[in-house]
DNA sequence: TCCCCTATTGGACCAAAGTCCAATATACAG
DNA sequence: CTGTATATTGGACTTTGGTCCAATAGGGGA
């Protein structure tokens, strides 16, 4: 549902302090999403495809915001998260930014404090979208190899020769050759060294398949 | 100063706390100096060979831990660094955490979260320390590059062939490798594969230079 | 001034990688 | 059963990369 301008997610069981923040982040020209409660974001979470971050009480009836942390997490969502609280402790701090967290704000949160964090989550949203996008862009290449492609992929990061792969794979040279340079198309890279950089890039496959 | 035996450097300006915590740190196996000020630290800190760790109040007389955090960040220093303390807010913490402390306990310290941050940090303090070798391994292999041979690098590690490289720089294929070929002898490796890799280290010298 | 480091180039060759074209064999899915 | 995807191999060449030996030249430093 989250469109292109930067948006900021808010979650509150308040409804003063919803508004009070809604109409504050809305000044600074940022999109806002309210919720009242973690289960009312999870049911009809945004697939957020643009920049955005969670602004949220630790605190709140149903599940807390540490939970909602560790569930985002669980799945696999990379939402940058800044916790507001009004009855919060170092340890219960200490966890969230342990776990990622932009920024831990205890109430009232001055105006400033809350900007400079969202302005930081969304550059952080930003960076990991990249990141992402890249990382899936090269895995769906990944994809379309054969197993036999992914093998000699790997042996090829790894510098080795073609006749040291042929041996290894138990085949002769010109067929390596020919894996090779299906990869090479596959993959979109013209030269070894870009194929050893977008193969670090999503973890190089160490030595087997 | 410090050996093999993982350390753990402990800075409190409370003797009896020092004591205890001391007492508490050598009975799970680990070294311990202590030191009563963060300036006593930094006028005879250890050169650390070995895994090390910093466990200190934030509140001192003189230098507070936080400073002591930004110094050591200054410096060049990579040690891990551990927060307890009897008056701190969460501001306090999580500006610590954001500086990359381990931990930040409040006093009273239970003794097994103190112990388990420190095994934290010691892990930590051995990677750090592991890739900082690397690092410095691989520049001192760089710095034995004439500046021809470190553009040549550059451009190779770029995937560019040797006659790219040569109108690049203005010179002739035979040149290139050449230099190409002193590249991979300083820089000790065999195939353009793993000095991509090791120039990724280090951060690739983008282009010029 | 003389020697060393750096940069450069040539020639001769070998090794490795890449490119076309073509062909065979097997497994799995429609 | 037929066809597509996958894996394999051969031949014939071209391009690149790597190696050995040798040689020229300028900038500095001892």
């Amino acid at each position: 549902m989250t469109q292109h301008p930067p948006t900021v997610l808010l979650i509150d069981d308040d409804p003063s302090v919803r508004r009070a923040l809604a109409r504050l982040i809305k000044s600074a020209g940022y999109q806002v999403q309210t919720f009242v409660s973690a289960r009312e974001f999870l049911d009809r979470m945004p697939d957020a495809t643009c920049p955005a971050c969670l602004v949220l009480d630790v605190r709140m009836p149903g599940l807390s915001g540490l939970d909602l942390q560790r569930e985002l997490k669980a799945a696999n969502a990379t939402l940058p998260i800044i916790f507001i609280t009004g009855h919060g402790d170092i340890p219960m701090s200490v966890k969230a930014m342990k776990d990622g967290a932009v920024d831990f704000l205890p109430k009232p949160v001055k105006d400033k404090d809350l900007l400079r964090a969202i302005e930081q989550a969304l550059a952080r949203a930003v960076h990991d979208r990249a990141e992402l996008d890249e990382a899936e862009d090269i895995q769906s290449r990944v994809e379309k190899l054969t197993p036999r492609e992914r093998e000699v992929m790997s042996l090829v990061v790894k510098g080795w020769l073609n006749k040291q792969i042929a041996s290894e794979l138990g085949t002769v040279e010109k067929t390596v050759k020919v894996h090779r340079a299906r990869v090479m198309d596959k993959m979109q890279v013209d030269s070894v060294a870009e194929l050893v950089r977008i193969a670090q890039k999503i973890g190089v496959p160490p030595k087997s398949n």
